[in-house]
DNA sequence: GAATTTTTAGAATAAAAATTCCAAAATTGC
DNA sequence: GCAATTTTGGAATTTTTATTCTAAAAATTC
């Protein structure tokens, strides 16, 4: 048809040669362009980098709607990326569309087909024992305490987060969380061997983490607090742990353990929930 | 409206019941009515359950074409199924392979809005957004990249560990990990803005954790690790991270946000098992 | 084998989706 | 701070796709 007359291939490669033909070729396309790209395009780009396999079963309002643009970014974004429109690129990912994995259980199921103790296996056992503790916290969450532990940390002047260890993810997520909140807290994480006990004044309040085996410092502290009058607020494991004679609301989330290590997840998601709650009490 | 006098209840559970509700039921109903079917019908039928999968991503037009039918043949299909029409059929397959996901940002803005601050409900749905995160990640896993990290970890005399702000918890949570599998481990916290840069050797390796909006330092960090010929592992969310191109392998990982907040929980179970499987593979 | 019912094909219509286009807004370069 | 350029949002338009409807063809019944 209408031929360009002497192109330069080299200058050409990117915008004139045609559609990329592969998904693969449609990702290197899209990393190569993905850095020099407007606002609204970028939010495009990554929507759909994201979200690569719905493109085959999704409309241009679809995608627009979950990028957060209106629907002529997305026809731009497509052009931008050789195609014609969005029909021609959603041709591409009709074609190679094979439903996956239809099933969480078959797939889990083939993951451990690698063979035991192989990286896959392993991802495999670790996702159902998270997805395990979520469940058991889902059933056995304790609602009053809940409600208690909120009321407590959020009249504090300043929250007081200690977890060691295996807690300390925790703790440092929750201190990320309150900041993000405006939440006056304060992370103890042990540095140096220092404890920060001197800290804790009057109307302050104490969140303290630990599981088995308990953590020395993190009691310290939760006893501390507690012969000064000082609320506590204990997430720990069982309601045999240490941590409960001292505490004013008791958190406790059952975890599932692969081999020696804890999942988290239900761990971090009552964490989560506890400091967003804090942060809306507080007119965040 | 018309009213059989006097139905048997057999006969009409698959006739006036509502549409299918998952695949299964399609199947089975399917399978149901197979036998008196007319001629065309059955072709449909016929065409349909041997390339069910294929429904999602089709037009009337070209289903109609593959069974060799009229358009409408396809349409009262639909209907005699029990659907009101292709579409709604089509939806069933649409929404079959990513459950939940399309609507759930919607969920939580209903969230918002109705005012349910509630923490047990905060909960809930922290709890549902970790559990989605583990089954997305089971069905994406990339085994390959799995694989192709762990060997490159293995492999390092000292692995460094950096990540920042929300990646922060997963940071030091594979340090703790690596710690207790003896593997040697260095956390780059960032702690008084000093980095430790001049740390990294030759034979190191930098596993690098960063999600949306990307953090500065771990950028630089990754970067500079990149220039000096250190193998730089990636845990990010998406394929257009900025960290991608530093990295010689990319593990993402697709998590469900709470407005600002992850739930970490897919981070977390790729985290720990790659690290067991790090700690393992050099004999642990 | 005529009458009745069911099934079918395809044209006509309605609905939904993709695509274009342009004025307004934002950004950039000077 | 102004002019030129790029980017954007949304309404208007076109194209595609789904759906309905009806007359004709088969099939069935008596």
């Amino acid at each position: 048809m209408d031929q360009t007359p002497t192109p330069h291939p080299a200058d050409l490669a990117d915008d004139l040669a045609g559609p990329p033909a592969s998904v693969e070729e449609f990702r290197a396309r899209l990393a190569d362009i993905l850095d020099d790209l407007p606002r609204r395009l970028r939010q495009c780009a990554d929507h759909i980098a994201a979200n690569t396999d719905r493109i085959a079963v999704s409309t241009v309002a679809e995608l627009a709607t979950g990028a957060d643009v209106p629907p002529s970014a997305v026809m731009r974004f497509c052009q931008i990326l050789g195609f014609s429109g969005f029909s021609e690129m959603q041709r591409l990912f009709r074609e190679a569309y094979s439903p996956g994995w239809p099933d969480y259980s078959t797939r889990l199921k083939n993951l451990k087909e690698g063979g035991t103790g192989s990286p896959s296996a392993l991802l495999a056992e670790f996702i159902e024992a998270g997805r395990q503790s979520l469940e058991a916290l889902a059933k056995s969450a304790d609602e009053l305490a809940l409600h208690r532990a909120v009321s407590v940390l959020a009249g504090a002047d300043t929250v007081h987060i200690v977890g060691l260890r295996r807690a300390f993810p925790v703790a440092s997520y929750l201190a990320y969380v309150f900041e993000k909140m405006s939440v006056p807290a304060m992370l103890h994480d042990g540095v140096g061997k220092l404890d920060h006990r001197f800290a804790l004044r009057p109307n302050d309040a104490v969140l303290a983490i630990t599981f088995a085996p308990y953590s020395e410092e993190t009691l310290t502290l939760a006893q501390d607090a507690r012969a000064r009058g000082l609320p506590v607020v204990a997430l720990t494991d069982r309601m045999t742990s240490p941590l409960v004679r001292y505490a004013d609301a008791i958190l406790t989330v059952p975890e599932v353990d692969f081999g020696a290590f804890r999942s988290l997840s239900a761990t971090i998601a009552m964490a989560i929930a506890l400091a967003v709650a804090i942060g809306t009490a507080r007119g965040g």
